[in-house]
DNA sequence: ACAGTTTCCCGTAAATGC
DNA sequence: TGCATTTACGGGAAACTG
């Protein structure tokens, strides 16, 4: 009866943020003959709170009651959109903070509920429908982890409203979540993952060796608990990438340039015995949204030399572009600057050829002045470079499928600058 | 009887922003025997209307009414402190709003009204006071706009409350507005004017020549029509620089590095035949919030070269701080770069002694990278550069003195994150 | 003390009003 | 249509709160 309604981009909808408006949108899929009246829709925000208290509670600031009205597009049937919804929290008076412990808040599960009641024919009628779980978060900064929610919920179970899941949340297979993973980054950024970045990705959350059968994965494994040695967890590594492509990579990232997801091993094994000057870009395991690239040279003994420059990060990347990064970049020596030591994109793509329709042309220069840029430089230490140790990996592949029913199950509307939740009365 | 009450820092108090928290308090100066129970004092913003009805209005969204206290410090008397008040526009409901023309909403001056009533011994007594005008803006882009009416109403007349002022507002004389003007650099900053950079600004507000008597500057001049050729006017190019300096610039600034205030005539006649490499700091006149340097180089045939870059502004300092600009700075001739060509800061400071306190250590190295930092690099173009005219300018000095005066009538106390308005009751 | 969470609010962008 | 003004909200930081 209740059904999640049609998909346009994956704008992170079910995550409401408090304070900031939303929009939310029900249709009436049977038709009424007699009710094109004034058939009013009131929305409430977790109606039926279940027995398990809440953490939290909100409430809907605005007006929460709206009339259906016919809709403009083509079926003709009845909707109504709420528009300028804003969510509250309630403020506990008597210390009723029901702390289940253990759930964060962006484990917290909520809905929204709409209800109509009418008469036909003498007959008194009731209709009620419910959202999706929601995630609430009070800051964006909890959106990664909300969103962390969304999929997994989604991902693994068809039930549409059990806000208690994240009390003991299921497992994921490798499998179903490579494939969520790389749908991430589709709908995100534009491209997806292929096999050989997935492979990697699928090591380094389950461990090199793990590869071969189809692991299932925990929930905190995946979300919450932090890397061994970082201070981040798996996916919030990998969400600060998207971010990272999304506004500082995005035209190289669909062009394949970025090969991003790589073992600094498998790099290695890569570049080794590549002409001089051939580099790679990879994404930084050690900081939140990175970007380095690896170039390797050919040492006079035959031993290949492999070079990483720290990563680049937003900051970075704000003041400079990084095709401009690359274009321009160049390594000083005891006050000697080098030409730039990039030269071909592995394998072999002369960096102009793949790079220069990104490069930003100076900015104009005014006529009295002398034009103020920057360039990007890394100072050698003065022992020399840092010899590195290499060694090769694996890479079985694997294939891409059950998209479709993700596209169905996680995508939904947005409306321009606020978030849509679609939803249908049966 | 009502008095305005004592400074600490300028921070722009008496400029509230809508929906932002800010602070004020009420003192009672006069010792009530028998009243040290419940005094209630009311606040109200715009209370008695005046009869030329103002464009817009505004009420106090939280709760306004608070009960006097004894004062924690020393002299024990009573006090209010009303925090987290917050403003809020009213909607005009039928389309009430009082356009009176010509007015900017940064010169509509607002005002808090505070009202206390009681008895002693059989006599009720009412007591009644106002904050100095105010100014009520939206958006922190209208700060600079509002301050300046703050700034020309206190300087310009010794009413507690005249709030059609810039109906007709009176002028000032260069002598009392440049007073002010220093003030505010002092205060904002840390180093107010010398005489010299006094001097450019009068002639760049008044037109040269102008500057021997005490010319008379109006309001519009100083903060409403646009500098001939630009895109704004003369305070919100000089308050573009406060705020460079706060932000980027304040050691160094507050060190005297920055001559800053030096037109390009008399930058070149100061430079010229200085030793090569020869550089001072100049503020853009042509952007805003921008400084940049020009630098002198001797021909061979004894010719004095003049080079000067883009101005660095705000987002070009956030990526490098100024400090690290002037360090490695270079120029870059078809692909051959040149040594940094700042040597000396005028007169004949060496760079790095008056720099390098301020220079930033390059970032710690992550072991396994190559640090990545930037340079900034100027290309000069391949016909050449830019051969400059040249010519001198006078330069009289110009005295301070009614600094007390100022700092009296404008600085106000400000409480942690929020304004504070302090006036007393009589 | 501290970690998780919320609040605060600047500054940019977009929307709105006149 | 263009300009003046307000609203929206991301993002960093401070404040809160168990």
């Amino acid at each position: 009866e209740v059904q999640p309604c049609m998909p346009t981009h994956p704008q992170r909808s079910l995550i409401i943020k408090t304070g900031v408006q939303f929009t939310t949108k029900v249709r009436l899929l049977v038709k009424l003959p007699e009710v094109d009246y004034q058939l009013k829709v009131k929305t409430t925000f977790d109606k039926d709170l279940p027995p398990g208290r809440l953490n939290r509670q909100f409430f809907i600031l605005t007006n929460s009651t709206k009339a259906m009205d016919v809709e403009d597009s083509a079926n003709g049937c009845l909707s109504v959109e709420f528009r300028h919804l804003q969510l509250k929290e309630k403020k506990y008076i008597n210390g009723a903070k029901g702390n289940e412990g253990l759930l964060s808040v962006t484990e917290e599960l909520h809905s929204l509920s709409f209800e109509a009641h009418f008469m036909v024919l003498g007959l008194a009628i009731d209709l009620e429908t419910t959202s999706l779980p929601l995630v609430v978060i009070s800051n964006v900064s909890q959106l990664p982890a909300g969103w962390a929610s969304v999929m997994w919920y989604n991902l693994l179970t068809d039930e549409p409203r059990n806000l208690g899941y994240f009390g003991n949340p299921p497992r994921a297979s490798w499998s179903q979540l490579s494939e969520v993973l790389s749908w991430q980054f589709s709908s995100f950024a534009g491209r997806g993952l292929n096999p050989d970045q997935l492979l990697m990705l699928g090591e380094k959350l389950l461990g090199l060796g793990n590869s071969s059968g189809d692991i299932q994965v925990s929930w905190s494994k995946f979300s919450k608990e932090n890397i061994p040695g970082k201070a981040f967890s798996f996916w919030i590594w990998l969400e600060s990438i998207l971010e990272l492509i999304k506004k500082h990579l995005l035209p190289v990232w669909n062009d394949n340039y970025i090969m991003g997801f790589v073992s600094k091993e498998k790099e290695r094994a890569l570049l080794k015995g590549k002409e001089g000057g051939t580099f790679l870009l990879r994404f930084s395991e050690s900081h939140l949204g990175g970007i380095t690239f690896t170039w390797v040279e050919q040492a006079d003994n035959g031993e290949s030399n492999f070079t990483s420059v720290e990563p680049y990060t937003k900051s970075r990347l704000i003041a400079l572009p990084f095709a401009d990064i690359l274009r321009n970049y160049k390594v000083i020596s005891e006050g000697l600057v080098t030409d730039n030591p990039l030269k071909f994109l592995y394998p072999n793509i002369p960096k102009d050829e793949a790079f220069s329709r990104y490069y930003n042309s100076p900015q104009s220069k005014v006529h009295p002045y002398l034009s103020a840029n920057l360039i990007p430089i890394s100072e050698l230490p003065s022992n020399g470079s840092v010899p590195l140790t290499h060694c090769s990996s694996p890479e079985p592949p694997m294939s891409p499928g059950v998209f479709q029913m993700l596209h169905q199950q996680l995508c939904f509307d947005t409306v321009r600058t606020s978030k849509t939740l679609d939803t249908e009365l049966p």
